[in-house]
DNA sequence: GCACCTATTTATAAAAC
DNA sequence: TGTTTTATAAATAGGTG
């Protein structure tokens, strides 16, 4: 429960901060989803955790809300060069978010933390064959792609998802 | 006052539209600040209204944390296209394999008769986030590598890593 | 650590001014 | 139209399993 009246500091316990920092986004990711739906608005939401883990939602998408502020005058010059994917949960994928979740502990076993710690025991040649199980999983999910595309799925009806997931790919 | 539940769905009534994007951006603005504040994050959130205006708010700003996320390989200037290298095992690597593959089971949890039948029960969505987590699991694997080729300090940046594979661009 | 719970705070829709 | 009020819904901190 709510204690008493909720500060606004800094929460020293690394798991707290997590924790705050989970729901809290979750919560900002809703919210802007809402305003988006009841106001006919376009929003973006991009979050960096202390330890440097990005996570962005955006309606319709990130880039386009992204581009219209940047072209609008606003904005550095833009900086690329990096290039890892990160979460983006967009609109009614974010409703089905843990759920999703769950499902996908399913297949994949482990949790964040758990991977990190686990990983942290790799060599360089188990890091090696890591990526062709990792590639597996990849060619298994696109299957399955393709099979909910040709109509076995429930989810056809699916359609602001973004360009750089497995999905997309399929329908290019 | 709220008279009952708050239905999420588009306001047509202009100005009383108006005034919940208003309110609601700036709920959604402190909710971030918060969010901020709270778990020493870095954040931004941008809107544009029906009728095309951009707000937007940042913490630090708005700019390094746009940077951040398009310098993270989101955002249209990223190439795509399929990119996951397999790196060929050599003979003294092989012999490992085995033990290679215990240890990859503590990682991924599971072995790929299982992932086929979790994967067959994913919807599209579903399918998505996967991939975020697949790209999770890759960033930590290419932290690890880096770690190992710096020689066991922990976290290295990783922004040095190419896009292709995990491993092998460490090599080059 | 994650999912669920719930007391309490916080956000906010509509009224009142 | 804008600001303030206020009744109610929504979010969430901390607890539990």
């Amino acid at each position: 429960m709510v204690r008493r009246k909720v500060e606004i500091k800094a929460i020293e316990n690394i798991s707290k901060r997590h924790t705050t920092f989970t729901k809290r986004r979750q919560g900002l990711f809703k919210k802007a989803k809402d305003l988006c739906t009841k106001c006919e608005a376009e929003a973006t939401v991009i979050t960096v955790s202390k330890a440097g883990n990005i996570f962005a939602f955006g309606h319709p998408a990130v880039d386009p809300v992204v581009n219209r502020y940047l072209s609008n005058g606003n904005g550095d010059e833009r900086v690329h060069g990096g290039n890892w994917m990160v979460v983006a949960m967009e609109d009614e994928e974010m409703q089905l978010l843990s759920k999703a979740e769950r499902k996908i502990q399913k297949v994949m076993g482990k949790g964040r933390q758990e991977w990190n710690l686990a990983i942290g025991d790799l060599e360089i040649n188990e890091l090696d064959e890591m990526e062709a199980v990792i590639e597996d999983i990849k060619r298994i999910a696109a299957a399955r792609a393709v099979e909910i595309v040709a109509g076995g799925g429930k989810d056809q009806d699916v359609k602001c998802i973004g360009k750089d997931s497995i999905v997309p790919y399929l329908r290019r």
